[in-house]
RNA sequence: GGUCCCAUCGUCUAGUCUGGCCUAGGACGGCACCCUCUCAAGGUGCAGACACGGGUUCAAAUCCCGUUGGGAUCACCA
């Protein structure tokens, strides 16, 4: 076999979906790992449902995940002329022909079929019409095999096998001209040389449908691996009521591409017991022989652990950028007057033990990136007493004086006052972290004071000192 | 209903092909403890699964058959 060649085929009729996404991924992953070429193919031929607002987002969705093309997006609906021509070559054959039953009554006869619990299966009544040219409007159909069967040896499941006699003769043209997806997979898999078609599981009825086709026109026929579906939680096919499944979505949530892809490869695929892969290792590692052969269900709270590692372990300057966005959407203004010492990029390291996502961690950031902090009024009340508030103007104090403006001379400040005046830690460290932050919860209360710097640190406590004495006395 | 697929902790999975090393391993989540200036993070530990029934075999999570359960699909959608 000569240069593995695969394809993403997604039918622009929404948002790119999270089950896409993983298909995409298998797909790339295959074609990096072996060398060869993955190709983005626009799936449109349903001009009711198709949009160029779901190619954009597709195009999107998939650059954001990182998962990048070789050839294409090609686009189904520049194709037409071909899936004609070839359609004609088929009837040529006699390997089809036209039929105009219309869509009413083919409706009524499967409806009658079901109710008699019949198979539900085109009758064939035009198949021996030999209607040359039609004069009302009329689709073409397959002249599928009856007798035999088809067996599939797919990648993931092994050999499955189909009596042909289940097989109906499908239409391929629609009265409309159009090509139906059966048939304008096949011409393009077929003309696009694609080695491996790599697709979900809801796929492998469609299979021995297709290579008959691949078959009466004189074609290879790829190779075949069906990938087990995404589930939700009670078991039913991913859809909105399971939340999010837009890609898009999932990086307004805040997840780091590398998290969703890392998270979503696993879902179906594992190398020993290794939960974390870099995108090369991925590349590296991937083969169907570990891909599992059932369903999957999305687990949101592994998501978010694995989202987590990723904040933890990628580089604070990317972390940085991705979040940058975030901030300016909470009013941070990187060309104002408030930032934190050391920058954004310092806001990182300390923030990432306590998000699992950047909107998370956006509101752990906002006490540094902004003069406007809202207090918790229940930790005022509780921490920002009068019997603190001599300890804390001391410290306050002696802060003033310390030079350079470090952890260390700040802990060593702070012990000093601890002891002075008979202090545990927790107690002088609560009020002064609800002074400065706004709240009861924070990175180490030296890492705030770093991040805040000497001015702001002193006015926050100043601030803190104010409102107690301006508090009403009770006891 | 027809056809097809699938079946290990609540979830993702290792182990299954090439039976014995499996008193079934890891991860997420849960619980407990430790660490601790808060919240986290981290550390340690605990609970938790081979769907069921028959075979085959000295030996079965692993092979075979059946049952049950789940899923997919049956369009002039893709």
């Amino acid at each position: 076999m000569g240069e593995v060649r695969v394809r993403f085929a997604p039918s622009p009729t929404g948002y790119l979906h999270i089950g896409g996404v993983r298909t995409a991924l298998f797909n790339w992953l295959f074609a990096r790992h072996e060398g060869g070429k993955f190709i983005l193919r626009i799936e449109d031929t349903d001009r009711d449902r198709s949009t160029d607002e779901a190619i954009d987002m597709i195009v999107k969705g998939l650059r954001w995940t990182g998962i990048d093309w070789d050839e294409g997006p090609f686009r189904q609906t520049d194709r037409l002329e071909l899936y004609r021509q070839k359609a004609r070559e088929l009837m040529d054959r006699g390997q089809a022909y036209w039929c105009i039953c219309t869509p009413e009554e083919l409706e009524a006869r499967r409806k009658e079929a079901q109710a008699q619990g019949g198979a539900v299966k085109y009758d064939g009544r035009c198949r021996e019409r030999s209607i040359t040219s039609p004069t009302q409007p009329a689709a073409l159909r397959f002249k599928s095999p009856q007798e035999g069967e088809t067996v599939i040896d797919d990648l993931i499941k092994g050999p499955i096998r189909f009596d042909n006699s289940v097989l109906d003769d499908l239409i391929i043209l629609r009265s409309n001209g159009y090509p139906t997806y059966n048939f304008s997979v096949v011409i393009d898999d077929a003309l696009m040389g694609i080695t491996h078609v790599i697709r979900g599981d809801d796929h492998v009825n469609n299979t021995p449908r297709q290579v008959p086709m691949f078959e009466a026109l004189g074609y290879d026929v790829p190779r075949f691996a069906h990938l087990p579906m995404i589930l939700g939680a009670d078991k039913a096919r991913l859809s909105k009521r399971h939340g999010a499944t837009s890609v898009l979505a999932y990086q307004e949530m805040g997840y780091l591409p590398e998290g969703l892809v890392n998270y979503l490869v696993r879902l179906g695929w594992s190398y020993g017991d290794q939960e974390i892969f870099s995108i090369s290792e991925l590349v590296e590692k991937f083969t169907f022989d570990h891909v599992q052969k059932s369903a999957a269900l999305f687990d949101p709270e592994k998501l978010l652990w694995m989202n987590a590692e990723y904040m933890k372990h990628t580089d604070p300057k990317r972390v940085a950028e991705l979040l940058m966005p975030f901030l300016e959407k909470q009013g941070y203004d990187p060309t104002g007057p408030v930032h934190p010492n050391g920058g954004v990029e310092a806001l990182i390291p300390p923030l990432r033990e306590r998000a699992r996502t950047l909107v998370e961690m956006v509101d752990w950031a906002l006490p540094y990136v902004t003069d406007s902090v809202s207090m918790d009024e229940a930790a005022a009340k509780k921490f920002l007493t009068p019997e603190i508030a001599p300890s804390l103007q001391k410290f306050a104090d002696r802060v003033k004086g310390v030079e350079p403006f470090s952890q260390e001379t700040l802990e060593l400040v702070f012990h000093a006052v601890l002891e002075e005046d008979g202090l545990k830690m927790g107690k002088l460290a609560q009020p002064l972290r609800v002074a400065l932050t706004g709240r009861t919860a924070s990175p180490g209360i030296y890492d705030v004071m770093e991040l805040l710097g000497k001015v702001r640190t002193l006015q926050r406590i100043d601030r803190a000192l104010k409102r107690i004495g301006s508090a009403p006395t009770n006891s």
